[in-house]
DNA sequence: CGCCCTGTTGAGTTTTATCAATATTGGTGG
DNA sequence: CCACCAATATTGATAAAACTCAACAGGGCG
């Protein structure tokens, strides 16, 4: 299966062999099996090399003095982790996996001359940085002004989206791997009023959840309760202008 | 006066005179004057020229479907309004004034060429895309995680920071151009409750507030009510490895 | 078998929102 | 310069959303 990177990147543009086997090959160089909770990278660290999770989630996050957490976003396969990267001096914020992991580590010269090399690529990972960006407005507006129930199934809702950008949905069911308690920590609620608003969802149908599995049996019903609107992931192919012929 | 944004970029590296010869070129071109309450450009339009506040606050925001309202961020002189022009094409947000603005329109193509032209100044272009983004993680911690006091003052430490960086406090006074509701519409707040708030902070004497003018008698008072720790605003020249020689 | 981690439930409390009324302010025209 | 108006800020009272605390249940694993 090609390396999940790829097939996030193809949502905006289609790459051609050249770049994609690129991509194939920096996926696999230097690959990093990490355990649950470990850091892939802590706050006021220099970043290194870019880091792209091939599988299992991570998040990046933040402590306040007084130990409250909060999840600033999730990582899936497929999402690179550090493109403040290139320019940043150290991190803002940590990066730590939730579940087991494979993060692969790309040394920043390569990066460097595959963006100079293939210009279309540049333009993708261009573009994921400012869909990471989006991402992270959409939240700003969940916080501030969407309550409990709609937090949540928003949320749900975008993970749902983005895992079957990368194929990783089958059916109407995809992998939750995430303790309620770090939902909480997302969502800026407390794991109780979690608890109580999944159930709530769970009851009126709208969201299956066993083991580690969420199913969603109509995404149309989810996203109205939601208020969920999917234009800001930014999926339908708007670089399609630039696909390769191939 | 210098072009508010060479103040802001000189935060990361110091220019070189083609450089900022450059940046106030483009930043006279085409200027809009535009009223308080007006959009600069509309959620689900096209960017299309690459938008420069040069003075006057404007603001990042979203509606939902049923009204409510949250700003996103705020815009003073110097930032830039829309980075994703180049790569995306429609706006997941709108942007509009909050006072009286004059905002430069820099063409599209005059920026790819200065960027090709100026690496110096595509990594200064960089670093401010990147400081945004990470200024919009520490809003999503200040919404999640922080009460009504904390979250009122840390932005009002940042807002502090990010006028001085352009050089617009006097002393230990800025200009605060910005209704209750405004702000509340940011923190995700009542109006009445950031009315109270504010109220609280200028009891404790943190900070004072008359007219549109925001006094701060101790920044580092302000800060350790907000828990506020300004290295996520990566204003410490990061990239002065990158100064231009004159 | 027992332990620890995660999820669940109930009761009471706190923070913040809502509603409605009143005061203040800045701007405008006479 | 004053009177008036609309917009903004302030206040009080009540309600709702979400939090905290504490206890208990279930499941996986050594």
């Amino acid at each position: 299966m090609p390396s999940p990177l790829i097939r996030k990147l193809e949502q905006f543009t289609r790459l051609s062999r050249d770049e994609r086997q690129m991509l194939e090959q920096a996926s696999f160089e230097a690959v990093r099996q990490m355990g649950p909770r470990e850091d892939v990278i802590r706050e006021r660290e220099p970043p290194q090399a870019l880091n792209l999770i091939l599988s299992g989630w991570a998040c990046r996050y933040k402590y306040l003095e007084d130990g409250r957490r909060q999840i600033i976003s999730f990582l899936i396969p497929g999402d690179l982790c550090d493109n403040p990267a290139f320019v940043l001096r150290e991190m803002d914020h940590s990066i730590g996996t939730l579940t087991p992991a494979t993060v692969a580590q790309i040394a920043r010269p390569r990066i460097e001359w595959a963006m100079a090399q293939y210009p279309r690529l540049a333009q993708a990972l261009w573009w994921e940085s400012l869909v990471c960006a989006a991402v992270q407005r959409e939240w700003t507006v969940s916080l501030g002004q969407r309550d409990a129930t709609e937090r949540l199934s928003h949320l749900l809702c975008e993970i749902f989206l983005r895992l079957r950008g990368v194929g990783l949905v089958e059916g109407d069911a995809c992998e939750l791997p995430v303790k309620q308690a770090e939902l909480a920590d997302a969502l800026g609620l407390s794991t109780v009023h979690v608890n109580r608003t999944l159930q709530e969802l769970r009851a009126a149908g709208l969201i299956g959840l066993k083991g580690k599995i969420l199913t969603v049996p109509s995404l149309p019903a989810l996203m109205a309760t939601a208020g969920f609107s999917p234009h800001y992931l930014h999926m339908d192919r708007e670089g399609r202008h630039l696909d390769a012929a191939e």
